[in-house]
RNA sequence: GGGCCGGUAGCUCAGCCUGGUUAGAGCGCACGCCUGAUAAGCGUGAGGUCGGUGGUUCGAGUCCACCUCGGCCCA
């Protein structure tokens, strides 16, 4: 056709430009509400199940959260992680069902309620307990609810409509099964042992209740008088103890020496105007810390008269410093022994260790344990004295220093008294501090039924992930104590066992233990108080006769079922599970009693794989806490940015460390977020009208098509890869590098030509959308786990809003010969000259000789055959994206541009000498336009 | 105080096990181009004494020791 340039051609009619409605924006907050809704309405959850049914299973047992408030970032990430795994299991064709649960007994919650009634000025003991236990149940079931709100908003699906929790009432009876599993096989036993202890919510704590604060104490040195000693150099003198806790003085029972630590034996010749020791006194202190010890004291001038070694100490008995006081009654005329201890150092104190067996761990271990010292019960729950204890009775530990300091100083045995701010546990609800208080207490045995071994083996026969997981589980297991499981609590499951009251041993009786499990799965954990014993008990033993036990089990028990109470018992479900996934504190919290637990009853690991991700920092990588007020709330990235933001945060860390998290970080992971979500825009809109019957076979396709099917092949096999050991963020990184590296920059760069300007016919444009195709099923599909929400409204977008949800595909498998080595090193030399290209455009860019790199003409030197060889074949221009490019073998590699010679195609704006023989088009294009226009009149 | 883990460009991460040319990537940033992915796209470029010190070695981000900062667990 001829053109008159004064009425030029219009030819973007006969273009093909990207074409769809998908928008450039995601708005994600206003959004993602739409497609819950929507996944809601389909009742997305079963119908995954059903649409998997009978696949293989694959099963991640969710960790408890506590109910007891918002959401935060920790759990979100969690819940988002447990979410992409469990997704993209379920898109490589298994059955992956995922049953949220909730951990509800416990402390939090109970000092909650009891917080209540504080206000109400009401005490506890004044409520009924089955009242107080139905509030501690209500307000569970209220967080429980907001929870799983926050959770569903987080995009992650679960069967939200019937989660687990530990307070129903089969969880409850299952629990109780448990525990009696350990009473028959002669596990469980009543010991008393000195533990943390609260005063003021007078109850045992759990470890991971304690908090460590500075704490202001009042620090004394007390001299012990010996009884009799081998050491002949002691005999005339005093051993002097120092202690933070004089309130612990009336407890104590021995006194640590160190073997090989270094004593002196002074007198005293000279103190200051304050010193509590005076002139003339003889005591015995580690050399290593005479110093200090004088300056506490006020002793400015001694005589060292003797020096002895920790070992000559050995079989010295000395008198508590009360003994024969004349208000006492005899209650200190006991003996003192001193004992060896490895624990005694000489970093401070006197080198002598005060020992109360009954309040101190090493007291306990060194003095019971090891020498089989009777430990006395001297302090009641509140933190009084018993009645029975000289001197102190009644008097509560945190207010008797003074008085013990006088009581000490009256026998002159006080000498040196000061305060000290050190780190000291304090109780993470009330933030009191706390006390070692020897308490009758339940325990399973380590090694009764050889649970240790057992535990041991079943880390060896557990993947963990990262690797390292399991050195420390192994350690902390290897090492651990008996497992207190006892507390003296309201709000949790009841050890429910009786005790013969003569002979104190546990009752063991199936029948009995089979008529508590039907009263707690009929009433749960209340019909332990609401129940008559006798009825328990049946015809078989008198209920007088027994003590039935009141204390209710540590909530790590509860939470340590649950694999007997969800995973076996839900038939969607298997145990040992396939994976459980927590933070990294678990390896001492849920790893570990739900391991010891099933161990214990079962004698196996409860999971095959075991995955531990750190925990979640500030941008400083510091702890976030609400009084620095660094914390970054998930519920306002998800209101802000929305949740695929979040999720996106998720795989772009590495969550087996510890992770950051900050305002520049998310708005990092946005940035990241509109690059993917315009690659899919992109695919969307080179896609429109795209069936199958334009498919051409990968051998029929250009090289560059059939490199980018190699490239789907190499992700494949590594995004596979990656997801069966957890590990997401290669999957993020490679994919994320793929839609900027392969595809924006490259391929489509290259190929918007071909896709806009070709004849739709032409095989290079068929070949292109048949990529595009292969790759937007492929790329939308892995990253739907992670970005949940924007690859269900791409997926929308192309196949209508009526389509089969997103997350109800599987994988693509990928043929296994798209995978061409060979090609990926040719184009990858083909780059690096690529490169040199455009390096050199930009040159004649900077000096203003061209703008678009079609105004060009590359001629491309290259120094051997085989890139000459890879170049040849190809249309060189296309890939360079200039009008013309040459290519020669020479002795240096060098690239020139030259100004491209001819006219600018006015459709394709290639700029070529043929276009003006044309009119205003390119061969190709006039070939194209005479199609559109025989199309449109046809 | 003890055990374990970590500290590589502004950000997120590779590299460390199995020491070897001027330490990589993407993003962000700066500058430029394009105006047919347009609140997009393309190009070019500047950014790091690999937490610190000492050691082993011909050679250390990589191995060893100590220190420091941060984290988890324990006391």
């Amino acid at each position: 056709m001829s053109v008159d340039d004064q009425n030029k051609r219009d030819y973007r009619d006969t273009i093909f430009l990207p074409k769809t409605d998908f928008p450039m924006r995601a708005g994600l907050p206003k959004r993602e509400p739409d497609f819950l809704a929507q996944w809601q309405k389909q009742d997305l959850y079963k119908t995954l199940r059903s649409d998997s049914a009978g696949q293989e299973k694959f099963v991640l047992h969710d960790g408890p959260p506590y109910a007891n408030g918002d959401i935060h970032i920790g759990h979100a990430m969690q819940k988002v992680l447990k979410d992409i795994i469990v997704k993209s299991q379920q898109m490589q064709g298994k059955d992956a069902p995922y049953v949220p649960g909730w951990d509800c007994h416990g402390l939090p919650i109970e000092w909650k309620i009891e917080e209540k009634y504080r206000k109400k000025k009401k005490n506890k003991d004044e409520v009924d307990p089955i009242e107080f236990r139905r509030e501690c149940r209500e307000f569970a079931d209220h967080w429980i609810g907001v929870q799983k709100e926050q959770f569903k908003r987080l995009g992650i699906i679960g069967d939200w409509d019937d989660p687990y929790t530990t307070m129903a009432f089969d969880a409850e009876a299952t629990i109780v099964k448990e525990l009696l599993k350990f009473s028959m096989s002669g596990a469980l036993y009543r010991g008393s042992k000195p533990v943390m202890w609260s005063p003021v919510e007078k109850t045992a704590l759990a470890e991971a209740e304690v908090e460590y604060h500075d704490h202001k104490s009042t620090q004394i040195d007390v001299a012990f008088a010996p009884v009799t000693s081998n050491c002949e150099a002691i005999n005339g003198a005093k051993v002097v103890i120092w202690t933070t806790t004089p309130w612990t003085i009336p407890a104590n029972r021995a006194v640590c020496y160190g073997v090989d630590i270094d004593y002196v034996c002074i007198e005293v010749t000279e103190v200051t105007d304050e010193a509590n020791a005076a002139v003339g006194d003889k005591l015995a202190v580690a050399a290593a810390l005479l110093d200090a010890f004088t300056a506490r004291a006020g002793i400015t001038s001694y005589d060292q008269y003797a020096s002895i070694k920790g070992a000559e100490l050995d079989g010295t008995i000395l008198a508590h410093p009360w003994r024969g006081h004349a208000d006492a009654n005899g209650g200190y005329d006991f003996d003192v022994p001193m004992l060896p201890g490895d624990h005694v150092t000489v970093e401070a104190g006197t080198g002598f260790v005060h020992t109360a067996p009954g309040h101190g761990d090493d007291d306990y271990q060194v003095g019971h344990v090891k020498f089989g010292i009777p430990v006395p019960f001297t302090v009641n729950e509140s933190g009084c004295y018993y009645d029975d204890v000289a001197l102190v009775a009644g008097r509560h530990v945190y207010k008797v220093a003074d008085e013990v300091c006088e009581l000490l100083s009256g026998v002159d045995a006080l000498k040196g008294k000061g305060t000290l701010t050190h780190s000291y546990p304090h109780s993470w609800r009330s933030k009191a501090p706390l006390i070692f208080r020897n308490t009758p207490q339940w325990f399973i045995s380590m090694e009764k039924t050889g649970l240790r071994d057992t535990a041991v083996k079943a880390i060896e026969a557990t993947n963990w992930y990262p690797a390292i997981s399991k050195n420390r589980i192994s350690a902390m297991v290897s090492d651990r104590p008996d497992w207190v499981i006892s507390r003296q609590r309201a709000w949790g499951v009841p050890i429910t066992v009786f005790v013969n009251k003569e002979t104190g041993a546990l009752l063991q009786d199936e029948a009995v233990n089979a008529r508590i499990v039907a009263a707690v799965t009929e009433g749960g954990a209340d019909a332990w108080v609401g129940v008559p014993a006798q009825d328990f008990l049946g015809d078989t033993y008198n209920a007088d006769d027994f003590e039935q036990v009141h204390d209710i089990l540590d909530v790590w028990f509860d939470s340590g079922c649950t694999h007997a109470f969800v995973s076996e018992k839900r038939p969607e479900l298997q145990s040992p599970s396939d994976l459980y996934v927590e933070g990294s504190d678990q390896h001492r919290g849920w790893f570990q009693s739900s391991l010891l637990e099933s161990c214990g009853t079962r004698g196996v690991a409860p999971y095959k794989n075991v995955l531990t991700h750190g925990f979640t920092m500030d941008g400083e990588g510091r702890k976030m806490s609400k009084s620095l007020g660094n914390t970054i709330s998930p519920l306002k990235v998800v209101d802000q940015y929305g949740a695929d933001i979040l999720r996106l945060w998720v795989v772009a860390v590495d969550y087996m460390s510890d992770m950051r998290i900050s305002d520049e970080i998310i708005k990092g992971q946005a940035d990241a977020y509109r690059k993917i979500r315009n690659t899919m825009r992109f695919l969307l809109g080179n896609l429109e009208g795209y069936t199958a019957s334009e498919a051409v076979d990968a051998s029929d396709m250009p090289e560059l098509e059939q490199w980018v099917l190699h490239r789907l092949h190499t992700l494949d096999t590594l995004i596979r890869d990656k997801a069966n050991t957890f590990d997401f963020n290669p999957v993020f990184r490679e994919l994320y590098q793929f839609c900027i590296m392969d595809l924006s920059v490259f391929y489509f760069d290259i190929r918007k030509d071909a896709l806009y300007c070709d004849n739709p016919n032409d095989i290079r444009r068929r070949a292109a959308r048949t990529v595009l195709d292969a790759v937007f099923n492929r790329l939308v599909l892995w990253f739907a786990p992670v970005l949940s929400f924007t690859t269900e409204e791409v997926w929308q977008s192309r196949f209508g809003a009526d389509s089969q949800s997103v997350h109800r595909q599987v994988w693509p498998e990928t043929p296994a010969d798209w995978q061409n080595d060979a090609l990926a090193t040719k184009w990858a030399k083909i780059r690096e000259v690529r490169s040199e290209v455009t390096s050199a455009i930009e040159v004649m860019r900077r000096d203003k000789v061209i703008g678009s790199s079609l105004q060009a003409s590359a001629v491309v030197t290259v120094v051997d055959q085989d890139t000459l060889d890879a170049l040849s074949d190809l249309d060189a221009a296309e890939i360079f994206i200039t009008s013309t490019a040459e290519l020669k073998l020479g002795t240096e590699t060098n690239v020139s541009v030259t100004v491209a010679e001819g006219e600018k195609c006015e459709r394709c704006w290639i700029v070529l000498p043929e276009v003006s023989k044309n009119g205003d088009l390119c061969n190709r294009c006039t070939d194209a336009v005479d199609a559109h226009d025989n199309a449109a009149s046809a």
